[in-house]
DNA sequence: GCATATCGTCGATGCGTATCGATGAACAGT
DNA sequence: ACTGTTCATCGATACGCATCGACGATATGC
């Protein structure tokens, strides 16, 4: 492996100087620049990066911490990882990865160790134990998730309340007068993320502005729950039934129950699939969707870590960041009477 | 932070005492390790990583190359990513993201840098671009994957093509005549994953074998196409038809298909789930399924690239190892007649 | 013409650790 | 008591880079 010093032999000047012409934090003759770069070119030279981070006490690394728990895994998580890594590479980063199993022990030593400038949390508790912690250490930090005591923290997530609301509205301007969610069973792991609640919170909020009567059903992946859900939402509905899910498998057979029970979606029924994949089911079963936008919160994530390192101060600003969902109108919904 | 030689002035020894103390390569008193083990817990002393790797000329980080395209994404990736980062900790590793977006220069990269001791590439293709590459660094690499040409790299996967012999043992000794594979439509990328052609392999070789009459068909999500594909297995079926498919989407509705036929799963038809997550599935639908094993297939990855790097020579030897699925048997298979 | 500012480069130093050779102490054998 | 060993520890050095102060060479002011 050639070093820098290799690097200034062959180009006839000194170490320092390579190393400047690297950083550019000194002004370089326009013909020592060249010399020195062919050299970096011939060698292959790449710089060390422990010595690096030695010498500068960055590492421009970010830690991203990611849940090991299995049920945890569904297929958007290694979105967001993937996403995440892209973007940092983008601000010249990389990404340590560091699993929940650690505890926060696991965090206490990826920045001990000076393994790692900064720290992304991802699925976030409303009540993380981690909170504590990270606000003792002395990197700047970013949340994916909202925890309830955010104070002086760095949060991102998607805006489930205004993704509620979104769904409520979506409703009411194609007329409906009720609507059911069916998913998101209040199991003990889901009490802990909040995002339930806030779209929950969100829906019934716009439902009562709208004067929409909404009620909620936990799904299950049986068809037969499932059917007993629709079935519940029809009996219950005064016009034209509504049901919205963030439950692929729900989607994935809603049509065609509804279709069974002489119901056509978009015209005797509104669907709208909530999620952060509905692409390409969204196309496939021509379901309107309202989508959480993983990507743009993964991506917003490291943006926004990368400005605090940055601004070099290396302290956590307070920061809060709702990703509005995107609404796509496909076919499931029935048209607004307005046009 | 502390370092090193603050932990040596707290025990009163030298610095290159208490760097013998944690790495035990010399003989150290039982009195001085105790003052010095008494100073590290009191001053919560962390090695930093840049000096340790500068002066040892290791990381002890595994750089993890993950596919950064969205289709790949399916659930069970990042229960790969997880549980090889929960693994490289067993280790007292760390694991470096790097995404196939950067291509081999990412691969060049981080070695170049010398951000890891080690490589491991998921997703790798049966004709990979990436192997020209590797073979040239100086590092071991583990493949998670086989290519065709694997001559002298070390490659981990699962067993498609016993998962497609046991698939067609089990319908064989239910007493089928014949059976279908429904999924893993040939498209253009599937191509160059080859475990679609390792599965088959297996599995028409196992029929012939067996004097079995086997067809595939490529599965699609939307119900008619599934519909169609299973009455043609009815259709062509000698006997009670048997189905196989490693796509969720579809495991998912066959029993409700062939229900609506008249036909009972397990005892009527038979049903196998193969796939890398089938044990929700599976005990949720009551299915035998034959399971991948993607956690041991991670795991064994992990395990082989730290055996290379603990040899010291750094050199990468050629090993291939296939992962032996799992074969569960539940309520959709049809009882063994000689039984 | 000299004093002063600006530019481009060099040498020296430090970052925190691992490791080698050396040193001194304790100890066994004769 | 003297040499030869083994054991425990120390001091010095190197790892590869960033960075600071210094210095010579030009350019700018009057």
């Amino acid at each position: 492996m050639p070093t820098s010093k290799d690097v200034a032999a062959a180009a006839g000047v000194s170490q320092s100087t390579v190393s400047y012409v690297m950083s550019g934090k000194r002004p370089i003759s326009e013909k020592t620049r060249k010399k020195v770069e062919a050299a970096i070119e011939q060698l292959t030279y790449q710089p060390n990066a422990g010595a690096r981070a030695l010498a500068s006490r960055r590492t421009n690394v970010l830690g991203l911490v990611i849940p090991l728990t299995p049920d945890a895994h569904v297929g958007s998580l290694s979105e967001f990882i993937a996403v995440i890594a892209a973007t940092a590479r983008q601000h010249d980063r990389d990404i340590l990865l560091v699993t929940d199993e650690e505890g926060t022990e696991g965090l206490q030593r990826v920045v001990g160790q000076q393994l790692c400038d900064g720290l992304i949390l991802m699925q976030v508790e409303a009540d993380d134990d981690r909170i504590p912690v990270v606000r003792k250490l002395r990197v700047p930090v970013v949340f994916i998730g909202i925890p309830n005591e955010a104070e002086g923290l760095s949060c991102i997530d998607a805006d489930f309340a205004l993704a509620g609301r979104q769904c409520i509205e979506e409703f009411a301007a194609a007329g409906h007068q009720g609507a059911t969610v069916i998913g998101w069973r209040p199991e003990s792991g889901d009490r802990k993320l909040n995002f339930v609640d806030r779209f929950l919170g969100g829906a019934f909020e716009q439902a009562e502005a709208s004067g929409l009567a909404l009620s909620h059903v936990s799904g299950s992946a049986d068809i037969a729950s499932i059917e007993a859900a629709v079935d519940g939402g029809i009996a219950a509905a005064d016009g034209p039934p509504a049901f919205a899910s963030p439950e692929e498998p729900v989607l994935e057979m809603l049509p065609r129950i509804l279709l069974d029970r002489g119901l056509k979606p978009g015209v005797d029924v509104s669907i709208i699939g909530v999620g952060t994949q509905t692409k390409s089911l969204g196309e496939r079963l021509r379901l309107t969707t309202i989508d959480l936008e993983p990507r743009t919160v993964s991506r917003r994530a490291v943006e926004l870590l990368c400005n605090f390192l940055k601004d070099g101060d290396g302290g956590q600003r307070q920061h809060l960041e709702l990703i509005p969902p995107v609404v796509t109108q496909r076919d499931s919904t029935i048209p607004s009477p307005t046009h």
